[in-house]
RNA sequence: UGGGGAGUCGCCAAGCCGGUUAAGGCAUCGGAUUUUGAUUCCGACAUUCGAGGGUUCGAAUCCUUCCUCCCCAGCCA
């Protein structure tokens, strides 16, 4: 229908492809693309991830190639099995396939280690015996360089027994840590001999207790990607100074014969910033931990589980990737343009259903007490072949809080005495009053109908009216609980600094919370929504797209998310375009 | 202050190994259609590419000086 379906075609042009185009050229790869998305199972996914995910296999799916998913499980002390299952769950839920290529970093520690004693052995790496903290103190500082370790000179023969005797279990955590030798003057701090293993008992989540050394993942990932033949290993710009190791480790390892050429590519690209939110793991498991919100998977969090559960569609996703383009200079992303790519999906996806959300009776005095009938609504407007489904009208109906006003503002074409409006695959209504109880309260709307206004009749289409408002048949209606979900936050950038945040503390990102992100009513539904199974996604008329909540959700008895709302270009407080 | 990156329309972002009028998307603003104030459709929207110099017939693209922002001193990834 619209673009959003057709999306995936035409990718832009960007400093990656284009990367890749150079490669094809020069036959550098014979053709070949793959690519890898390389979690740490240490937490949830979340939209930042997104766009890594949908970048990496969107290459690899572009070019005919393919993308691995592999697990950079390399410190267990903070990864586990659930964080494994969830992410292999997000992934696949955004609509990839890594075909066989399920990867462990931890199935290589076996070849990773061979790699650090082929080092030790050409006296490019050595065992480090002092502490952390006096590691840190020779490691020199941003102008000045660094100061070699006493323990820098041991000979090959000693460092290999001594990393030997690391694996075997002879020393406690901490005491030695294998380190490349390169460079103690390096400007790059990255190079000054960095970390490669370190000493740590922890059980892995898939290797046991079988290693008590584990390679940092300045050691590994390069390891990884040359072990899986990864021609372009894409990650975000903080990694961009790690790129010399790279490509030292992987040179070196190769002129020792570990490693055919030619030798995987690191490219760097700009992580995603999105206004309204936070996506870093600190502050999430801070909202989560505080009680802030209802738990990872919370519709309102910015996880891949959260925005499955808020109704965000793969789709939408991949809209979003290949609109927000990828670049390297830092950018941030306004949280409009994601809930736009859901919408531009949703309206092609999404069947329509009526629903009164702040319900308001509205009484046909001159319709027949205790009878009703059908009316027909389409299921989407622009496909006919989606069919149509019943509703029935009667005399007492659900309208819109919103859609009555006793003095009506300027601009406002909905119902206020005596003005027309349709109900809309109903009736055409007059306007004739409205019931209040002793304290004034407004309790009804009143209003006649026009029998020879019914939609699809003949001549119904004479009646001229501005307003549209949907109804529900007040006898018939699905009462049923509905979330209204707004923004996270109630300022775009909650994490950012304050003029009044005191002096060297952290801006209290908490205090930004928007009050409002959650709102849940008892709404009244169309009889039809009683059958929505969960995950099922409708648009509610005149309001947004709203899915039935997987987990809440009972045989007959759906509840409702409200995904993103509609776009309004009126609303009775601002005024508007009359 | 060392090193590594980045600065093109309100937000993204092509272009950048010099060459016609600076892609495209989003947003915005007009107008048309519309039984969703939605959608769709048409139209408008950077004499200017962080700033200043310079080279050139010609520069966003080359040289140069400067400014601003981001990243790096874990036995995290």
């Amino acid at each position: 229908m619209t673009n959003a379906t057709a999306a995936t075609t035409t990718p832009a042009s960007n400093f990656i492809r284009n990367a890749v185009d150079e490669d094809n050229r020069t036959g550098k790869w014979d053709g070949r693309v793959e690519t890898r998305f390389p979690p740490e199972p240490n937490g949830y996914l979340h939209y930042g991830h997104a766009k890594s995910i949908c970048l990496n296999f969107g290459l690899a799916e572009s070019y005919g190639g393919v993308c691995h998913l592999r697990f950079d499980d390399t410190n267990p002390e903070k990864e586990s099995q659930e964080y494994v299952d969830s992410i292999i769950a997000a992934v696949r839920w955004l609509g990839f396939d890594w075909k066989q290529h399920l990867y462990f970093a931890s199935d290589y520690f076996d070849i990773m280690y061979a790699c650090a004693e082929s080092l030790v052995k050409a006296g490019k790496a050595y065992v480090d015996s002092q502490s952390a903290d006096e590691m840190r103190a020779r490691r020199g500082t941003l102008t000045e360089a660094g100061i070699d370790s006493p323990y820098r000179t041991r000979s090959a023969e000693e460092n290999l027994d001594l990393l030997r005797r690391m694996r075997a279990g002879e020393f406690p955590d901490g005491a030695h840590v294998l380190r490349a030798k390169i460079g103690m003057d390096s400007p790059n701090i990255n190079m000054r001999d960095p970390a490669i293993y370190r000493i740590r008992r922890a059980t892995h989540h898939r290797t046991g207790d079988k290693w008590c050394i584990y390679p940092m993942y300045t050691f590994a990932h390069p390891i990884e990607d040359a072990i899986e033949n990864v021609t372009h290993s894409i990650c975000t710009l903080e990694f961009e100074d790690q790129r010399p190791f790279y490509e030292w480790l992987l040179e070196t390892l190769a002129d020792a014969g570990h490693f055919p050429r030619p030798l995987p590519r690191q490219i760097e690209f700009a992580r995603l910033n999105l206004t309204y939110v936070v996506l870093s793991k600190r502050k999430l498991i801070q909202l989560v931990e505080g009680g802030h919100v209802g738990g990872w998977n919370d519709p309102r969090m910015p996880t891949l589980s959260g925005a499955r559960r808020r109704g965000f569609t793969p789709e939408g996703f991949r809209l979003f990737a290949e609109r927000i383009g990828v670049a390297k200079a830092d950018s941030w992303i306004d949280m409009s343009v994601l809930e736009e790519c859901m919408r531009e999906h949703l309206n092609d996806a999404a069947p329509r259903r009526i629903a009164v959300l702040d319900p308001l009776k509205l009484i046909i005095t001159n319709y027949a007490e205790g009878t009703s009938e059908l009316c027909q609504a389409p299921n989407h407007p622009l496909a006919p072949e989606w069919g149509l489904r019943d509703m029935p009208f009667g005399r007492e109906l659900w309208i819109e809080r919103e859609d009555f006003m006793e003095t009506p503002v300027k601009g406002f074409r909905r119902l206020y005495p005596g003005n027309t409006v349709r109900l809309r695959y109903g009736f055409v209504v007059k306007c004739t009053g409205c019931e209040k109880d002793a304290a004034g309260n407004l309790t009804a709307v009143l209003a006649e109908y026009f029998p020879d206004s019914k939609s699809g009749t003949p001549g119904a289409d004479h009646y001229k009216v501005k307003g549209n408002l949907h109804w529900v048949s007040a006898t018939h209606a699905y009462t049923a609980e509905v979330r209204l979900y707004e923004r996270l936050f109630a300022v775009p950038h909650p994490d950012a600094r304050r003029e009044d945040d005191a002096e060297g503390v952290e801006h209290d990102f908490i205090a930004d919370l928007n009050p409002a992100s959650i709102r849940v009513v008892e709404a009244r539904l169309e009889p039809a929504l009683r059958a929505a199974h969960p995950e099922d996604r409708f648009q509610f008329e005149r309001h947004g797209y709203f899915i039935a909540d997987r987990f809440d959700s009972a045989e007959g008895a759906p509840v409702f998310n409200r995904t993103v709302t509609l776009k309004a270009s009126w609303t009775k407080n601002e005024g508007g375009k009359a």
